[in-house]
RNA sequence: GCGUCGGUGCCCGAGCGGCCCAAGGGAAGGGACUGCAAAUCCCUACAGUCGCGGGUUCAAAUCCCGCCCGGCGCUCCA
């Protein structure tokens, strides 16, 4: 039985799918006014592993994810830059998806963007007015929090306890009837890029995208809402308050990811401890990323830092090394131990515990390099197939292409070849030292009782 | 201050009433294999106060109360 913790109810409940076999899924991607950090690849990797999972499992999946590409700070970059806020939407867009790509995120099957929703959002605040749910002023349309009975639930804070922060945080619009009241639409500022509507030009207030776009897209009462834990207040929170205020079920179990943390603390461009996707998946192997994002759970804060990386960096040359192995050893397909595969799904089934289901690889792993010491390849095949199925589900491949040409391959083949006869001739004054020109281009050489074998360090 | 999540070996990190003298990964020591390595396997030390103090229970790392410490949220944020 699939269970996951539901932030709204703070405990972990089983899942049921309001259409059975069909999952939907909605989760907040970033506003694109810079480039990607680790934290995004956290995020996304939370729903990738998920959506991967469920399909896997046999359920169907529909994922849709947004693209926030208008918001303060890419108006302000754009006027910063002399640029629009188009391209900087459009640059960083690029930018995040590419770097998920290195990291094999799967696509969402619907990548919206705010701005293709506007008509969307003005009709869900005009239903919201009829509704008396929301009032118009000069700067804006704004919703009234009054008018919700159970606002607060989603961060478990009584309004009164949000209004205490409220009012000594924010600079309260002393036209607005109450400093918790949020805007759903923004009116026209010199300078800034608007779109008509009922109350004149301007733009929408965040939290409303997400609304038109999810309920536009997977419908009333969809299954799942993700995103990281710091937009649970004031973003999901007020998703849900305009949702609910419309009077639609908005998302039935909500899912938060946990932050990372860099050098114990998050990571932010004034702590100068900002980490971009891009500098770790230059430095490191994505797969190295992923693996070490998975061997935390999903709900925990996690640290991240070079020796983190570089230890889960040897972890998984574990799994490229079994690859090799079991090349060499000749290792046919086999059917996979059903009994591991349960572990797995226990393991997955609960909450996403992706450490104990990487436990769980790394098990059979050992047993499949024992398997095959011990000349048992029958069993050594069904373990190896076994590990690849569950790698196969989180996304942990075989080491992609090296990029080398093939004449290069071939002489490093032949090199190898030619310490093979060195050694058989007991020469290994040579074979020693072809091995450590070949160390020094990289190239590791390992000796099995079927070959010499070498791969890129 | 309020809310929330957490504090487990040298490091990372599972477990969340008995199966725990606590998974898995990294690092460390020993052995096997190897011409020597690498890879692999086996063994060992690592946690004997699972932040601290009370309590509940036949039984607590796991539940309850209090305290200390940290992350996140209360402000744009994945």
């Amino acid at each position: 039985m699939l269970r996951f913790y539901d932030t709204l109810t703070s405990e972990k409940r089983d899942f049921v799918p309001r259409i059975e076999g069909e999952v939907s899924l909605y989760s907040c991607g970033p506003t694109v006014y810079d480039v990607p950090h680790v934290g995004h690849a956290r995020t996304a990797l939370t729903y990738d592993v998920l959506v991967r999972y469920l399909r896997w499992r046999g359920l169907k999946v529909v994922y849709a994810a947004n693209i926030t590409d208008i918001d303060d700070n890419i108006i302000a970059r754009a006027q910063r830059e002399g640029s629009t806020e188009p391209e900087i939407a459009a640059t960083y867009e690029k930018a995040y998806v590419d770097q998920l790509d290195r990291l094999g995120i799967v696509h969402p099957d619907h990548r919206t963007r705010a701005t293709e929703y506007i008509a969307e959002m003005i009709s869900t605040i005009e239903t919201l007015l009829e509704r008396n749910m929301a009032y118009v002023l000069d700067s804006g349309v704004y919703f009234d929090v009054s008018e919700l009975a159970d606002y607060g639930a989603l961060v478990h804070r009584s309004v009164d306890d949000l209004r205490e922060g409220a009012g000594a945080r924010v600079e309260v619009d002393s036209e607005k009837d109450d400093p918790l009241d949020f805007a759903l639409w923004k009116a026209a500022k010199p300078g800034e890029p608007t779109w008509d509507s009922p109350w004149g030009p301007g733009r929408p207030g965040w939290h409303i995208e997400c609304v038109a776009m999810s309920l536009g897209i997977l419908g009333p009462g969809f299954d799942i809402h993700g995103g990281g834990t710091d937009l649970a207040f004031p973003h999901h929170e007020n998703e849900r308050a305009e949702a609910v205020g419309t009077g639609v079920e908005f998302a039935r179990t909500w899912i938060h990811s946990a932050m990372v943390n860099v050098d114990g603390e998050k990571m932010s461009k004034s702590l100068g401890n900002f980490t971009t996707l891009a500098d770790i998946l230059d430095a490191f192997d994505p797969r190295i990323l992923r693996l070490l994002m998975l061997q935390t759970h999903y709900r925990k804060t996690m640290e991240m830092n070079r020796d983190a990386l570089e230890a889960a960096g040897q972890a998984l040359a574990r799994f490229d090394a079994l690859d090799r192995t079991a090349a060499a050893a000749g290792l046919a397909s086999a059917d996979v131990d059903s009994q591991i595969i349960d572990e797995f799904v226990a393991a997955m089934d609960d909450d996403m515990g992706t450490p104990k289901a990487v436990a769980t690889i790394f098990e059979t792993l050992r047993a499949a390099n024992a398997a095959l010491g011990s000349g048992d390849t029958e069993r050594a095949a069904v373990l190896t197939s076994t590990v690849d199925e569950l790698r196969g589900v989180l996304g942990i491949g075989t080491a992609g292409a090296s990029g080398a040409s093939q004449g290069e391959d071939e002489a490093i083949d032949a090199l190898v070849a030619q310490r093979d006869e060195a050694r058989a001739a007991k020469d290994f004054a040579t074979s020693d030292r072809i091995r450590d020109e070949l160390a020094e281009q990289g190239i590791v050489v390992e000796d099995k009782p079927t070959g010499a074998t070498w791969h890129r360090a």
